[in-house]
DNA sequence: GCCGTTTTCGGCCCGACTGTTTTCAGTCG
């Protein structure tokens, strides 16, 4: 896990960046600390390898911040962070994560109402304090209102992107450093919940104690809250994530599996259905009258309760269990099905990697085809493409396309409009092999204009798939208003396809809309939106969306053969 | 703080949106 320094320095210098900002600092400075931090997330060289030189040799990098990077890895602190950390109260930084709330607001909230943390803002907000200051009025305050809400929603929780690859950190460390038979993740990481409360691990192991100790010693583990024989509990550094790690005989494996990855009322109700059976399941195993009868491995449980065996993402207890115990439950889509990605982004508009690179990291992930997807012009921060850059990237793609390898689709991420056209004229559309649409603009429009404007672009016959239908961030912002069963029968009229976007932040569709498209047999692509290769791998997270969601393969167009998804994008166009 | 066929100063992405204003400041992407 060499990057992880590249993670902690890019962390520290958005942090530096926010203090700056709030201290007044000039812009240009505050950008040049946050350009760097995402250039050491993008970066994949791990700068712990690297000298003051070569630091400075990457663009973005300077003498000074070079030094400061040098410093880090070296002693394991910089210095100006310390010092600008004691500048300021450190409740105030916080302040600045909440939606709606910059630098400048966040400012005079400390200088003139003494708001220094979250408590302090909503005592200043009770008492009507925030009227009196300057362009503060009462919709504002209803604005920074929903922004504390929205951002107390995600307190204690961590998004399944975080937290999943620190479950394997800390999985793989565990492996590496003591001897246990077997190790996993349950809880509703193993569900696949967009968010998570904690980490839940389970391991078989010959000395409990000692991977306890082991566990609780690791230097990701910032406060050890229990430290017993055969479960240790600790809170994490960053994150603040609390894991647990339990320690459990190797017969009962499987029922500690079953019960602590829940869900809750799932485990409730086959409680219910083992007593009526005469039956007992608990944590150490299913029984029958006081003897043991199984519970070494999870699906004897579900076997010897007469049911088929659920897959962890369903288990909520919304009807799987009778589908189960009837013989009916549904086959879901698996990262196996999967046979491309059908929404990246590309240098050519905001990603980070060339056609060539996201070839080869495509065949790398075993696929048949990817679809690169870059933004249209009115997506100008995003550097959308003008048609002169368009016909650049035609070419390239069709040079590339004659060596072996995944086929590369010419595709584009178009702009629904404010009016609900589309930002590139049908003489552009055409063009393409393959279109997205998405709104990235008047997120508060009504109800009404926002489906209008889906609607229309599902009815233009270039568009193929509407990318994160939507538009919420978790934690950040909320979806837009739009009615979705109209878009979805929509979606089904004229045989298009709804995103499940799957980037952990979005998740969008979610797990009870993916649900709902598939009751209207609305066909679904599951895709990454990368900017960067190492969101490709990311397609894990959709894929476990759409499995709560119940999502069948047979509906999931990038789990196609290649020919049978250029027939289904053809068949949109017929007649043009 | 970074950068330079503008090279040691002077620029650095910029438009949409919102709520506050009566011409604009702050946030966001």
């Amino acid at each position: 896990m060499g990057r992880m320094t590249n993670r902690e320095v890019a962390e520290i210098f958005d942090r530096m960046a926010n203090i700056l900002e709030f201290q007044g600092e000039m812009q240009f400075k505050v950008n040049a600390y946050r350009k760097a931090a995402q250039i050491l997330k993008d970066l994949a060289r791990d700068i712990s390898e690297m000298d003051e030189k070569e630091l400075m040799s990457i663009p973005g990098i300077g003498e000074k911040l070079a030094r400061k990077i040098h410093e880090y890895v070296t002693t394991g602190k910089i210095r100006k962070y310390e010092e600008l950390k004691r500048e300021v109260p450190p409740g105030v930084i916080d302040l600045m994560e909440i939606p709606g709330l910059g630098p400048k607001t966040v400012r005079i909230l400390y200088e003139k109402a003494g708001v220094k943390d979250i408590d302090t803002l909503k005592k200043a907000i009770d008492e009507g304090r925030l009227l009196n200051l300057p362009r503060m009025g009462p919709r504002t305050i209803e604005k920074i209102k929903k922004g504390i809400q929205l951002f107390e929603s995600m307190k204690g929780r961590t998004p399944i992107g975080e937290a999943l690859p620190l479950a394997e950190t800390i999985i793989e460390s565990i492996k590496n450093g003591v001897e246990v038979s077997k190790i996993m993740y349950a809880g509703s990481l193993r569900r696949f919940k967009e968010t998570v409360g904690d980490i839940d691990i389970l391991a078989i192991a010959p000395d409990g104690r000692k991977v306890i100790d082991f566990f609780v010693s690791l230097p990701m583990v910032e406060d050890v809250l229990a430290h017993g024989d055969t479960k240790g509990s600790v809170i994490l550094k960053d994150s603040k994530i609390q894991v647990d790690l339990r320690v459990v005989p190797e017969d009962s494996f499987g029922a500690a599996l079953q019960y602590f990855t829940g869900s809750k009322q799932h485990n409730i109700h086959l409680r219910t259905i083992a007593r009526e059976k005469g039956l007992k399941i608990s944590e150490y195993g299913i029984f029958k009258g006081g003897q043991k009868i199984g519970g070494k491995e999870e699906r004897e449980i579900y076997e010897i309760l007469g049911m088929q065996f659920i897959p962890p993402e369903m288990r909520e207890d919304t009807g799987e269990i009778e589908l189960a115990l009837a013989g009916m439950l549904p086959a879901i889509i698996d990262i196996k099905d999967i046979r491309g990605d059908l929404h990246v982004h590309s240098k050519y508009s905001d990603g980070t990697a060339t056609i060539q690179e996201i070839k080869e990291a495509a065949a790398r992930m075993g696929y048949q085809y990817v679809a690169i997807t870059d933004h249209s012009p009115s997506q100008r921060i995003a550097h959308g493409l003008d048609v002169d850059a368009l016909k650049r990237k035609k070419e390239e793609i069709e040079k590339i396309n004659r060596t072996p390898g995944p086929r590369i689709l010419f595709g584009t991420e178009v702009d629904i409009l404010r009016d609900g056209t589309l930002d590139y004229p049908e003489e552009v559309l055409k063009e393409f092999d393959f279109v997205v649409a998405s709104i990235h603009s008047g997120f508060n429009d009504p109800e009404d204009v926002m489906t209008r404007r889906i609607i229309s672009a599902i009815e233009n016959p270039y568009v193929d798939i509407i990318a994160h239908p939507t538009g919420r961030l978790i934690g950040e912002r909320e979806p837009y208003r739009v009615d979705l069963d109209k878009v979805m029968e929509y979606a089904r009229k004229y045989d298009k396809a709804l995103e499940i976007n799957s980037y952990y932040k979005r998740l969008d569709l979610n797990d009870l809309n993916s649900r709902k498209a598939v009751s209207y047999g609305v066909k679904i692509s599951i895709a990454t939106d990368a900017h960067h290769l190492d969101h490709l791998p990311y397609m894990r997270f959709g894929v476990g969306i759409a499995r709560r969601g119940w999502v069948p393969p047979d509906l999931v167009v990038n789990s196609w053969e290649y020919d049978k998804l250029i027939d289904w994008i053809k068949s949109h166009r017929k007649g043009k």
